[in-house]
DNA sequence: CAACTCCGACAGTTGACGCTAACGTTCGTC
DNA sequence: GACGAACGTTAGCGTCAACTGTCGGAGTTG
């Protein structure tokens, strides 16, 4: 896959830095599991409801929410697709480190026993 | 279920926070394809090595790093298992969104229709 | 022991982020 | 049309983190 577009590159970090924070995280479990509007989602924490809304236009905006309007009320669910850019991310990274480290590894214990190590750049 | 743990909470901030910043991601990159001592990890960005450092110091503690010792340099390698609990996490948000997603769309469907819904809550 | 290299630690500055308070907008109701 | 409710938006403030420059420690070399 082209791993290296800025467009999914830009994804990742603004889903990243939207889950860096506790209180965001905590909002998305709390609107994963149910729809809630934003005064509930607000009720649920110790800081105001201006706080909340940034936080919910934080995670709207990269892509891990879901809006819906009712009314004067606005529900808002936890978007499951915006977590598959990071999965994918951390995915590759997972394997390419375990990769590197198994050969890393092979190579010393190459070293330690004859020292025959080939392609040592 | 162990998914309340305090611990495991704190360490996927630590790695979470640590991975919300580019250049970090960046030099995760770097060292998940080879190892490589803090000077060379520092030439291949346009900022001091004492930056560099602090990013390692962060990668390091949030266990997402691995240093070994060469003499007077340093060498650095991606850490697998520093991602484990961060792909845990993503994998259950994903999963209770889902779910969640689907028992919506049927509920409002059943209402849209003709609203014989079975109470799926 | 002295000189050099590589690297981390400390203090200071600047930009970014989160929180609060006040206001504007949209929708529902009388 | 007027009033109230729910929510987002803007401006201001405080705090944290990233970047820079300088210094000190650890290790190799002569």
């Amino acid at each position: 896959m082209s791993g290296d577009d800025p467009r999914a590159e830009q994804a990742t970090d603004d889903a990243l830095r939207a889950l860096a924070e506790p209180r965001r995280r905590a909002i998305l479990r709390l609107v994963a599991d149910a729809e809630l509007p934003a005064g509930q989602i607000a009720e649920a924490f110790d800081v105001t409801r201006t706080a909340i809304s940034q936080h919910l236009s934080v995670l709207k905006n990269a892509g891990l929410l879901h809006e819906r309007r009712d009314g004067t009320r606005r529900l808002y669910r936890a978007r499951a697709e915006g977590l598959a850019g990071l999965q994918a991310f951390l995915d590759q990274m997972w394997a390419t480190s375990l990769q590197t480290a198994a050969r890393l590894v092979e190579a010393e214990r190459g070293v330690t026993d004859g020292g025959h190590a080939d392609a040592a750049g």
